[in-house]
DNA sequence: GATATGCCGACCAGTTTGGTGGGTTATTTG
DNA sequence: CAAATAACCCACCAAACTGGTCGGCATATC
């Protein structure tokens, strides 16, 4: 499983943004109520989003999040690698280069690669607004 | 991480069954020297690759283990799926449908599942053959 | 100063990963 | 037949990861 849950509720959150946000700032407390999703695990989820750049959040009343820039340049990718860390489908292709002796002679290593790519490709291809619904 | 060494490890021992047996078994033994894998835990990989009907493997002096088929008939997705259990990306693909109460109206379902048909579609178009050391 | 909100660190139970160890069964060879 | 060889099976284990919870603090508004 290469996407875990943290991921995969990221990706509703900033969905949910992009769906309610009418300029306002939304509390965490309520995208949690839409979405059913604790608001504690939320709390731990969402500091990724913010130091990545893709939402912006105020303290106190009347505050919460809101996204820095508007669903078309947001991508899945992007999310997914802020909360998950790395996307890539096996652990040799991130790992130092030395640390896999057989590098050089390897049979399957070019496969993961070019699997990973496709994987890349395809999630930052896809944005928040082709994600949202129509109204 | 969607492929854990498991699954590396069983591919890597279909390529050295492809590239060393010459019609004769290969030991166990031999495979897990030459992969520099431990041989306890081959033991633990590779049945299921013996159930899912891709090598066979024989008792007693001399025995050990041989393809089924030749490396063209056999593709990367085939032992993953058999090692790995499930390569989807996410979880809510291979769960049942009611476990997720939103699946009618989720917003992501239909990415995770066209990412789900990219990934098997390439795994499974790349053979054995493909993967071996050129002559 | 009360209230609402983001934020931060510690903790925690259950599962998965990547093994090890010890024995049993089947087959060949001396 | 006995010994060696090799697959196979089962129980266990430490470390990491997952999916949270709890409590408190920082910051902003009324």
């Amino acid at each position: 499983m290469i996407i875990s849950t943290r991921g995969r509720y990221a990706l509703r959150v900033i969905i949910d943004l992009a769906e309610h946000s009418a300029s306002d700032y939304v509390a965490m407390r309520e995208i949690a109520g839409r979405q059913e999703i604790s608001l504690k695990y939320l709390e731990k989820i969402l500091p990724a989003l913010v130091s990545g750049g893709l939402i912006q959040g105020i303290h106190g009343k009347g505050g919460g999040y809101r996204l820095t820039r508007p669903p078309e340049e947001i991508t899945v990718g992007q999310i997914l690698r802020l909360t998950e860390g790395d996307l890539s489908p096996v652990a040799c292709l991130t790992c130092d280069a030395d640390a896999c002796t057989r590098t050089a002679d390897c049979r399957t290593r070019p496969m993961w690669s070019e699997l990973n790519s496709l994987i890349n490709r395809y999630l930052d291809g896809v944005t928040i607004a082709s994600l949202m619904h129509p109204e």
